[in-house]
RNA sequence: GGGCGGUUAGCUCAAUUGGCAGAGCGUCAGCUUUACACGCUGGAUGUUACAGGUUCAAUUCCUGUACCGCCCACCA
C-alpha cells in the first residue's frame, strides 16, 4: 500500500462494481425508503449545487441501506424547456441555422438529438460523485410515461375547472418570445427616470394635466388618464377629455381609487395592454386595450408612423426628444425602481397582453397549506415553512403556457369551424361538429408543470404500479431553498391533487454553495469552482466529506474555498494510513475482541460514538456525524488506542480489525470510495461474512455491545499521561527518555485507576510507582485533580524559582474560579431557582477546585 | 415597502430545550517515536457587532440600533 492515498483508479473501479452488481437497486425486503432526485437540466453539467444536493441524498441513501431499509433513489433529468431551447438555438446559430428557417418539427428533432448526445453527461458526472442512484429507474420529464402523466394531470385540472385559458397581462420575454410565470421574473433595482408629461385638455388646450411615467413608450397605448376620486386638484376635470400628445387621439379622464394622490402628479396614464395595474383599471372602466409593440418589443402599427419599427428603448428616447421640442415635457426626475428581468436570459420583461393557459392555484392551495400546518410534511429547518405559507397563502394564477417549441405540447385542439376547444389525452382529428379542420394548440407547458408530478410520475403514475404502492409517499426530499416555490410547493400541490396524499414526508432544505467571498457562483463573475476538477484532483470522497462537513442544522449557505478541502484530504489520508498500519500487522485469527484494557476502552468509546452517529444521520446533522467520527478516528483511535496496542500488538489485533470494520461502515455514507477500498483489503479476515466480502455496501450498521468499562477512571489515567508529557515538553525532555513517574493520590481514588496508569505509563517509557509524598530528589510536578499530584524526578533540570512562579500563577487562577463559584453558591437566587443537578454540579466543581488549591498550596509551602 | 438569515479566536465556521464558549485552517515551541510531516507531542488565542431588558444565570429569550447578505412586492 502506498503511503499516501491515491483516489485515482479507485473510485471508478468501485462504482463500476456497485453498478454492475445492482447494489443500488432496492432490496426485496426491508422498510421502504424512497427519494427522488431533483432532476438536473438535461443540458447541464454538474456544478457544486448538484454536488452538495446529491452528496447529501447519497449519504441518506447509503445510511438507510446500511440500516437495512429497502432503499430506492430515483434518478432522472428535466427537459428544462426554455433553457434547453436557448442552448440548442445558440448552438445552431453558430452553424448559421435559425430556428424559424428550420421549422418546428425539425427543430424539436434537433433538440432530441442534442438530448441524446449530452443528456448523459450529467448522469455520468453523478456517477463520478458516487451517487448510488438506481439507474434502472432513470426517467426523463419528456419520456413516454411522464408525458402521459402530464396529459392526465392537465385533463384532470381542466375537468375540475382549475385550469383555463384567458387573455391577460403576462410577463413577456421579448427575447425568448414567450410568456413566463411570475416567479420566473427577477426583479432588479434600476436607476430610471420619472418623466412628467403634459397632456393637453381637449376643451382648453392651453391647460394640461401632467402625468408621471417611467415608460413613455407605452403612451400610444394610453386609453385614459386616471386620478383619485377624492383628489380635489382634478375633481373638476373628471369626465373631460385629454389629447394624447404626438397623436390626435382623445382619451378620457377617469376616477379610480387605485391612484395614489401623493405619488408623482397624482395623475396616471392608463395603458391597459402594457401594465398589470392599468389592465385592472381598464377592466373596471371598460377601456380599450391597445397593444403598441410586437412580440419582440418593437413598436407596431398602433404607434404613430415615425416610431414604428423602433425598439422600445429607441422609441422612448425619440418620444422624450419630441415631447421636449413640443414643450410638453415638464420635468425629468431620477427614479429608482424595480424592473423585471427574464430569469433565463436577463432581458427586461415586457408586461404584455396575450391569451395564455393558467392554473387557478388559489383553489388548490388549501390542502397543501394544511398538510404542512399539520406536519404531514415536515420542513427541515422549520423556518422555511414561513416562506412556503407566505407564498401559498398569497398565490396567484400560474401561467403555464409557453410560446416555445421544446416541451410538452398543450393537449388542446381547436376547431377552426365552430371554435370549440377540445381537451384530450389522445390526438384529436375531428370535432363533434363534424369538422376535420382542427389544430392543436401551438404552445407547450412550463417545465415546472411536469416537474411538479415528479415524485409520482417517476414511480409510474398514472398507471397503478407496485413502485407507487410501495414507495409513495416518498420519504425525504432534499433540495436547496432556491426552488422552494418553483418546485417544492408545486409538487405538494399536485401530489395532493392527484394522489390525495403528500408527495414526501420530509423536506430537507440546505443552503446554497457560494464562492470564498460569499457570492453566487456564475460564469460571468468567473468564480465558478468546478466540482469535477476537485473530484479529479482530490477525489470525490474529499469533496463529499468537505461539503457534508459544512452543512449546518440552520441550513446556512456554504462558502467553499480550497482551504476547506484540506481537512478532508488530511482526514482521508489519516484513515488510509491507520488502515495501512492495521493491515501490516500479523493477522491474529484466534484471539478475542476486547482482550486488553485498551481494547475494552476503545470498544466502550466506539459504542458511544456509534449511537451518536446514528442519531445525527437520522437528524440530517451530517456536520456532527463528521465531527464525531473525525474526533473518534483521529483523537481516540489513532492518537491513543493505536499507540496502546503497540504495547501488545498480537492480542489487540482482533479488536483493531473490529473497530476499523465498524468505523468504515459509519463513514461509508460520507466517503464511499475509500471505505470500500479499505474494506476490500480487509475482507479476508474471518470477521467478515460471505456476503459482506463482496462490498461494504452489503454490510450492515454496526451494533456494538453496551459496555461497563470504567471510562472516567481510564480518562483520569490518560490525564496523568498527558500531564507527564506536558512536563517533559516544558523541560525539553524527549518522549522516549526513560523516567520514573510518581503518583500521589488519595487511596480510594488511586484504587480505581491504578491498573490503568500502570498500564498507560508504558506509553511514556516511564516506570510508575505509587507514593504518598514528594520524592526527596529534585522533581517537576503537576496537580492533576483535587486529590492527585504527579512527580517526575528530574535531578538537575529544575529551576525551583520558576516552578514556584508557575504554581503561584496556577493558584491565582484557581482562586478566581473558586471566588466566582462561591459567589454563585452564596447567592440564594441561584441555589433556590436553579435545578438541583446544576447546583450540585457547581458544588462539586467548587470542592474539587478547593482541594486542588490546597494541594498547590501544600506544594508551595514545601518549596 | 414587507420578510428572512448573518455578525462568536488571525481566517472560515460550530455551539441540539438558558448552566464553565469549541473545531478546522493558521500560529508558537519541540520532535527523522519503525501507519501517517497530509505526521507526532505540548502551548497560546475571545468585551460572542452595539445599546437596553427579562432571569439567580444570556452566545442562547425579548426590544431597539448598525453593518452584510438573500427573498418577496402591480405606487405609475
Amino acid at each position: 500500500m502506498e503511503k499516501n492515498y491515491n483516489h485515482e483508479n479507485v473510485e471508478d473501479k468501485w462504482y463500476k462494481l456497485w453498478e454492475e452488481n445492482k447494489y443500488f437497486a432496492p432490496k426485496e425486503t426491508g422498510k421502504p425508503f424512497c427519494m427522488v432526485i431533483p432532476p438536473p437540466n438535461v443540458t447541464g453539467a454538474l456544478h457544486l449545487g448538484h454536488a452538495l444536493d446529491n452528496t447529501l441524498q447519497d449519504i441518506i441513501a447509503r445510511y438507510h441501506r446500511l440500516k437495512g431499509d429497502r432503499v430506492l433513489w430515483v434518478p432522472g433529468t428535466d427537459h428544462a424547456g426554455i433553457a434547453t431551447q436557448n442552448v440548442v438555438e445558440k448552438e445552431l446559430q453558430k452553424q448559421g441555422i435559425h430556428r424559424e428557417s428550420l421549422g418546428r418539427e425539425k427543430f424539436v428533432e434537433r433538440v432530441w438529438q442534442w438530448k441524446e448526445e449530452y443528456g448523459n453527461r450529467i448522469t455520468s458526472q453523478l456517477r463520478k460523485l458516487g451517487a448510488s442512484l438506481d439507474w434502472e429507474h432513470e426517467r426523463f420529464t419528456m419520456d413516454e410515461g411522464l408525458s402521459e402523466a402530464v396529459k392526465e394531470n392537465f385533463v384532470r385540472l381542466y375537468e375540475k375547472k382549475l385550469l383555463y385559458r384567458d387573455t391577460y397581462i403576462v410577463n413577456w420575454c421579448p427575447r425568448c418570445l414567450t410568456a413566463i410565470s411570475d416567479i420566473e421574473v427577477d426583479h432588479k433595482d434600476e436607476n430610471g427616470h420619472l418623466w412628467h408629461i403634459k397632456y393637453p385638455i381637449a376643451n382648453t388646450p392651453t391647460l394640461f394635466i401632467t402625468v408621471a411615467t417611467t415608460r413613455p413608450e407605452t403612451m400610444f397605448g394610453d386609453t385614459a388618464v386616471a386620478v383619485n376620486p377624492s383628489d380635489e386638484r382634478y375633481s373638476q376635470l373628471i369626465g373631460q377629455e385629454l389629447i394624447l400628445p404626438l397623436t390626435n387621439k382623445r382619451i378620457p379622464i377617469i376616477a379610480d381609487a387605485h391612484v395614489d394622490k401623493d405619488f408623482g402628479t397624482g395623475a396616471v396614464k392608463v395603458t391597459p395592454a402594457h401594465d398589470p395595474n392599468d389592465f385592472q383599471i381598464g377592466l373596471r372602466h371598460n377601456l380599450e386595450k391597445v397593444i403598441v409593440m410586437d412580440t419582440s418589443a418593437i413598436m407596431n402599427e398602433n404607434a404613430p408612423e415615425q416610431y414604428q419599427k423602433m425598439d422600445r428603448y429607441s422609441a422612448r428616447k425619440q418620444i422624450i426628444k419630441d415631447l421636449t421640442v413640443l414643450g410638453l415635457l415638464e420635468k425629468t426626475e431620477e427614479h429608482a425602481h424595480a424592473v423585471g428581468h427574464c430569469y433565463r436570459c436577463d432581458t427586461t420583461i415586457e408586461p404584455y397582453l396575450s391569451k395564455q393557459w393558467f392554473i387557478d392555484m388559489k383553489q388548490l392551495a388549501g390542502k397543501p397549506i394544511a398538510a404542512v400546518k399539520n406536519k404531514d410534511i415536515q420542513f427541515i429547518p422549520e423556518r422555511w415553512e414561513k416562506l412556503y405559507f407566505d407564498w401559498m397563502e398569497n398565490i396567484r394564477p400560474w401561467c403555464i403556457s409557453r410560446q416555445i417549441w421544446w416541451g410538452h405540447r398543450i393537449p388542446v385542439w381547436y376547431c377552426e369551424d365552430c371554435n370549440k376547444e377540445i381537451v384530450s389525452k389522445t390526438e384529436v382529428t375531428a370535432c363533434t361538429c363534424g369538422s376535420k379542420n382542427i389544430k392543436q394548440d401551438e404552445d407547450v407547458l412550463d417545465t415546472w408543470f411536469s416537474s411538479a408530478l415528479w415524485p409520482f410520475s417517476t414511480l409510474g403514475w398514472p398507471e397503478k404500479t407496485n413502485d407507487l404502492k410501495d414507495f409513495y409517499p416518498t420519504s425525504v426530499l432534499v433540495t436547496g431553498y432556491d426552488i422552494l416555490t418553483f418546485w417544492v410547493s408545486r409538487m405538494i400541490t399536485m401530489g395532493l391533487f392527484n394522489m390525495n396524499e403528500v408527495p414526501f414526508r420530509k423536506v430537507y432544505i440546505h443552503g446554497l454553495v457560494r464562492d470564498a467571498e460569499g457570492r453566487k457562483m456564475s460564469k460571468s463573475l468567473g468564480n465558478v469552482i468546478d466540482p469535477l476538477i476537485i473530484i479529479k484532483e482530490k477525489g470525490a470522497d474529499v469533496l463529499r466529506y468537505t461539503l457534508a462537513s459544512l452543512v449546518t442544522s440552520g441550513g446556512q449557505d456554504i462558502r467553499l474555498m480550497d482551504d476547506k478541502l484540506v481537512a478532508g484530504r488530511n482526514f482521508i489520508n489519516k484513515l488510509w494510513n491507520v488502515s495501512r498500519y492495521i493491515l501490516m500487522q500479523e493477522p491474529e485469527t484466534n484471539g478475542e475482541i476486547g482482550a486488553t484494557l485498551a481494547d475494552k476502552w476503545i470498544l466502550s468509546v466506539f459504542k458511544k460514538i456509534t449511537d451518536e452517529t446514528d442519531k445525527y444521520y437520522n437528524e440530517f446533522e451530517f456536520n456532527f456525524v463528521i465531527e464525531t467520527l473525525y474526533e473518534f478516528v483521529w483523537n481516540e483511535f489513532c492518537d491513543w488506542y493505536i499507540e496502546m496496542t503497540k504495547l501488545h500488538k498480537q492480542e489487540s489485533q482482533p479488536t483493531l480489525i473490529y473497530i476499523l470494520n465498524g468505523v468504515l461502515k459509519l463513514l461509508h455514507p460520507i466517503i464511499p470510495f475509500i471505505s470500500e477500498e479499505i474494506w476490500q483489503q480487509l475482507k479476508t479476515h474471518p470477521l467478515f461474512s460471505d456476503e459482506e466480502k463482496n462490498s461494504i455496501m452489503l454490510s450492515s450498521w454496526p451494533e456494538p455491545e453496551p459496555s461497563t468499562f470504567d471510562v472516567s477512571a481510564f480518562e483520569e489515567a490518560k490525564a496523568i499521561i498527558k500531564n507527564t508529557r506536558n512536563i517533559k515538553a516544558e523541560k525539553n525532555i524527549a518522549g522516549t527518555k526513560k523516567g520514573k513517574l510518581l503518583v500521589s493520590s488519595a487511596t480510594a481514588s488511586l484504587a480505581s485507576y491504578e491498573k490503568y496508569i500502570t498500564y498507560l505509563s508504558g506509553l511514556e517509557s516511564t516506570t510508575f510507582s505509587l507514593g504518598q509524598t514528594a520524592p526527596t530528589e529534585q522533581h517537576a510536578y503537576s496537580v492533576i485533580s483535587e486529590n492527585t499530584v504527579i512527580y517526575l524526578p528530574l535531578a538537575g533540570l529544575i529551576d525551583t524559582a520558576k516552578e514556584k512562579e508557575k504554581l503561584q500563577k496556577e493558584a491565582e487562577k484557581l482562586l478566581v474560579i473558586i471566588k466566582g463559584l462561591e459567589n454563585k453558591l452564596n447567592n440564594k437566587g441561584f441555589t433556590e431557582n436553579a435545578p438541583a443537578d446544576v447546583v450540585e454540579k457547581q458544588k462539586i466543581t467548587l470542592e474539587e477546585n478547593i482541594s486542588k488549591l490546597k494541594l498547590l498550596e501544600n506544594k508551595l509551602s514545601e518549596a
